[in-house]
DNA sequence: TGGTTTGATTTTTTCGAAAATCAGCATAGT
DNA sequence: ACTATGCTGATTTTCGAAAAAATCAAACCA
């Protein structure tokens, strides 16, 4: 089941690569986890190059930190890590989105409604417990990519995705300690609106309040953990792939 | 020569990692240009793996473009590209000053003040080509750096470091091709100044004009050269080591 | 001629063994 | 008792050979 048929081209370092990220941001390797190559070329079953490869693309993501000479540690939590990150997210997808709405054209809004349209569709089918789906999250980045899309600088876009990913992390484990999440999809269909209506300013203020409301959650709801996972590395840093 | 003595702890594949970054930007590896695998081997010294995980992390510096299965290439450059790295440099830079400007001490001042005069000074004795040399293009970026080292966010700090060193390497290009370079000295005195006063919009619109005016600079002594760059890696990208 | 297949060659990618380095523990010296 | 030193086992880092994939060119057919 874990050797799914390979999109042609595709390298086995690339695979690990996706793969790993996947389980860094769904948690399943804990954040300040050391990643010992013994326990990792078990669970990839890939060599140690091919692994340490894919380690150092995944620094360069942020996600994994790396100690010359004393390996990689999954890149820890904190609630300042987290701030940080809102507040280069707001800056950054801010100009994203007066940006996109200035040079974006039809096809542009009509995979914004399309997006959200398949997101909405997901929701209503998944029912209160959508937030803890993988397909829901994807959908859920699609549709906030698609927002941006038109953006026209592939720099600031490449930025803007490395920042998405570090946040989903936070996303999701602050999903999974909320009994209910808040009415997203209100949001998000204002944000809609107010793109389709080419209203830049407002399209910015509800992006970031979306942003900020989404990082408030999480530290009341997922903040204790934070400390917890960061003491974790410090003590027994151990085990990651048996869990 | 080339091996001098390692910093305690750094690993092989950093060293690998510093050199090629510096070969790239002083484009003694031309922008576009196929990165043979056997070739650099010989030019570094290292193994296969070595290199190719100096290679990966370039990639993510924006230096080295990776196709799957077909290798790895120097980063191509462009006008478009340049316009945009840019646009990116100028949202981020003012966005830095302005936070190093709110959150900096009297040692953030001091920095800055040491950086302005080590530069200042070996400008002078380096004469009218100062901006040929490479020790001047550092203390150049430790000054740029020491301007916004008090900004405080962590993020927006890599992001902005990131887009100097990539900055740095169309300077350079244009650099050989420029009989005189204009009166920088001038403007860092004058961001200098508006900094250490804490005058946050007038330090925020000279950075803005500074590297603006750069750009210009460097398509108009090497835009040129873009297209040509990049012509030559659809034509012959060939024999990178023996140059 | 134009386009496709085949096979040899080059280049990239992957592998696991070997070397280097680190961390923990015991021993010796002050 | 306390720091320094040297060992041992665990872990990371490096290496170059081997496998996989792409490229190039000649041969082939329509």
């Amino acid at each position: 089941m874990r050797d799914r048929l390979k999109p042609a081209g595709e390298t086995r370092g690339t695979d690990v690569l996706q793969r790993m990220r996947a389980d860094i941001i769904s948690c399943a390797l804990k954040p300040g986890a050391k990643l010992r190559f013994e326990g990792l070329r078990e669970m990839y079953a890939v060599s140690f190059s091919t692994l340490r490869e894919a380690l150092s693309r995944l620094v360069a993501e942020g996600l994994v930190i790396a100690e010359d000479q004393r390996g990689f540690v999954v890149a820890p939590v904190s609630i300042d890590d987290l701030n940080d990150l809102t507040y280069v997210r707001v800056l950054v997808e801010r100009e994203c989105i007066a940006l996109a709405i200035k040079h974006g054209n039809d096809d542009w809004e009509a995979d914004i409604i399309g997006a959200f349209h398949r997101m909405d569709r997901l929701q209503s089918r998944l029912g209160s417990n959508y937030y803890l789906s993988a397909e829901w999250a994807k959908l859920h980045g699609d549709f906030h990519f698609s927002l941006v899309a038109a953006c026209g600088s592939p720099n600031l876009l490449e930025i803007r995705q490395k920042l998405f990913e570090r946040a989903h992390r936070y996303r999701r484990m602050s999903s999974q300690f909320r009994p209910q999440w808040r009415d997203k999809d209100v949001e998000h269909k204002m944000i809609l609106d107010s793109v389709i209506a080419r209203d830049a300013a407002k399209a910015q203020e509800l992006i970031e309040r979306h942003i900020r409301e989404t990082t408030e959650n999480v530290i009341k709801h997922a903040g204790h953990l934070f400390v917890a996972a960061d003491e974790e590395r410090h003590s027994r840093a151990a085990h990651v792939a048996a869990e």
